[in-house]
DNA sequence: CGCTTAACAGTTAGCTGTTAAGCGGTGCTCTAAT
């Protein structure tokens, strides 16, 4: 049966895409598509992700489903699938007319379209769902999938309600992509999509190629000069082609150095959200044909490149956890080249990603929500909730997903929302605002494992890969503490603590080892998040529990 | 939390130093005004 399927997988890529031969990896995640399993696929850009729903949507009886974040990624998706010569493939969004949405939904409807692609915020509307639902669809693709979990829970908080749409699709096939995800994000992406079945395709974070380096600073303009004249060393370097990445925590900051750069004769342009869209694109597109060398951005810059040509990637501040560090760093050196990423860090920015991640719980909302839904009459939809309470739709889908996750709400069936007789709005309420808490703390202490990274003595590679879940034997030679000689000295296990061991702390409850460093340990605890622990305090008191 | 900027005081007409206020990231969608 399984070889049958690989045969067919193997028959479809090379008959449509013109594709000879598929990855392990990839075929591995196909089949277990076709066996009807969901698919977490965590992948290295450039690694044929795309290609693990855009083959099996061949084989299967009704169109594939593909939610994404931008607009424009959509686009270059469509257009990838048409040159390839693959079934139509159509999106769905606000900014189409009337008659091209009409054009896209015959498609659909007729079977003619393979592939819907749309963002999480369309399947707000009923009558998207209901399309959908009688389209039959039969693959359920989460492209960009960490997402659901560092957008979601605040910044757009759709992508916590594809759970009740996957359920009214009939749960089909789910396949979840991303180039990034630590472990506990993983388990966030799998729970808030409430995937069942989970086949997990995960492949080495090592970029043996990347060069890892911090540069600390102690005053923003030293830090400033610092980043400006390495850029430009690194651009006028002999033989310098590709480009270089500069990453920036503002968009003045972004303009500012992308000026300096100027100044200094390097070709360099700035991108952040505050630019129009044309000038965005502009950007986008010089920095791929290699007609500027530098891009200074801010986290703006970022999905959708696949330059495989980024000699350097320059962090001129923090981002708020490692998994957008490694997101951003792991744009350079595609080509398997060597590439330079280096942080240029200062402890004050730590403060900055904690005030931008911040989360006040939104208590007053909660408190409305939860009323309004145990004063009606039956079911609510979110859209109507919204307007009876003169609330942003945003603020009332954040607080119907808190609501949800305790267990106050659930979903009533055609997109209908309905609260939980027995338990009281109070209840609801302190349960949503705890849970609320208990997620920004996990997020203070995301920001303070990037801290951990760049402070860290040890091997960086090692601390880094250790993040993502991998134990690295060896620090690997290809960073500056490596060089410096301080990771060498480092002893990999602390008394009988190693790498990925699972404990239990006294207070925190379980937890799993994270890095370990000579004198202190880092554990990400399911609670609480990460924590980092001395060694001494940890012997001294017994505050860890091996289990084993 | 900390950096930048605007306002102001002080001393004396073009600047210096201090203080307070404001701002800081990611994108979809829909609505209202031009």
């Amino acid at each position: 049966m399984s070889e049958m399927n690989s045969v067919r997988l193997q028959r479809a890529a090379k008959e449509t895409f013109g594709w000879d031969e598929l990855h392990a990896h990839q075929l591995e995640a196909m089949e277990h598509v076709l066996e009807g399993h969901d698919v977490l696929a965590v992948l290295p850009t450039g690694a044929g992700k795309s290609a693990i729903y855009q083959v099996p949507a061949l084989l299967l009886d009704g169109p594939a489903l593909v939610v994404s974040p931008l607009l424009a990624l959509q686009n270059d998706q469509v257009e990838a699938l048409t040159q390839a010569g693959a079934p139509p493939a159509v999106v769905v969004n606000s900014t189409q007319s009337a008659a091209e949405r009409t054009q896209a939904w015959d498609a659909v409807e007729a079977g003619e379209a393979r592939y819907v692609f749309l963002a999480p915020e369309q399947l707000a509307h009923e009558e998207v769902v209901e399309r959908l639902r009688s389209a039959g669809v039969a693959l359920f693709v989460i492209d960009e999938a960490h997402c659901v979990s560092s957008w979601g829970h605040d910044f757009r908080p759709d992508y916590l309600r594809m759970r009740p749409v996957l359920e009214r699709l009939g749960h089909p096939p789910v396949v979840a992509l991303t180039a990034t995800a630590a472990p506990p994000v993983r388990d966030d992406i799998v729970a808030r999509l409430g995937l069942r079945d989970v086949k997990e395709t995960v492949t080495s974070f090592d970029r043996p190629n990347l060069r890892l380096a911090v540069v600390r600073c102690t005053d923003a303009d030293e830090r400033r000069e610092a980043v400006v004249s390495r850029a430009t060393e690194l651009v006028t370097a002999p033989g310098f082609e590709g480009g270089g990445l500069v990453y920036t925590a503002s968009r003045a900051e972004s303009e500012r150095l992308a000026t300096e750069l100027g100044e200094r004769g390097v070709s360099a342009m700035a991108y952040h959200a505050g630019l129009r869209a044309d000038r965005r694109e502009e950007v986008h597109r010089a920095f791929r044909d290699g007609d500027v060398d530098v891009v200074v951005a801010t986290s703006a810059f970022g999905m959708g490149i696949d330059k495989p040509d980024i000699r350097f990637v320059l962090h001129a501040a923090v981002p708020e956890s490692l998994d957008s560090y490694y997101q951003q760093i792991g744009r350079a050196g595609r080509d398997g080249e060597p590439a330079a990423t280096e942080l240029f860090h200062r402890g004050e920015d730590l403060h900055l990603q904690t005030f931008l991640t911040a989360v006040r719980a939104p208590e007053q909302v909660l408190r409305d929500v939860s009323r309004a839904l145990r004063d009606a009459a039956g079911p609510v939809r979110l859209t109507e909730l919204a307007r009876s309470l003169d609330a942003s739709r945003a603020s009332c889908t954040r607080a119907v997903n808190l609501l949800e996750q305790v267990g106050a709400v659930s979903a009533a069936g055609r997109g209908r929302i309905v609260h939980r007789r027995d338990v009281s709005t109070q209840q609801a309420v302190d349960d949503a605002v705890a849970l609320s808490e208990a997620h920004q703390e996990l997020i203070r202490s995301r920001v303070a494992m990037m801290g951990g990274y760049a402070d860290t003595t040890g091997c960086r590679r090692q601390f880094l890969l250790g993040y993502f879940g991998e134990h690295l034997a060896e620090p690997c030679g290809n960073c500056d503490t490596c060089e410096a000689g301080t990771a060498e000295a480092r002893p990999r296990r602390s008394g009988r603590f190693t790498v990925q061991a699972p404990v239990t702390h006294q207070e925190w409850g379980p937890g799993v080892v994270m890095a370990v460093e000579d004198d202190r340990l880092t554990v990400l605890f399911e609670e609480v998040g990460y924590r980092t622990l001395s060694v001494e305090a940890v012997e001294d008191n017994d505050l860890l529990t091996l289990v084993s």
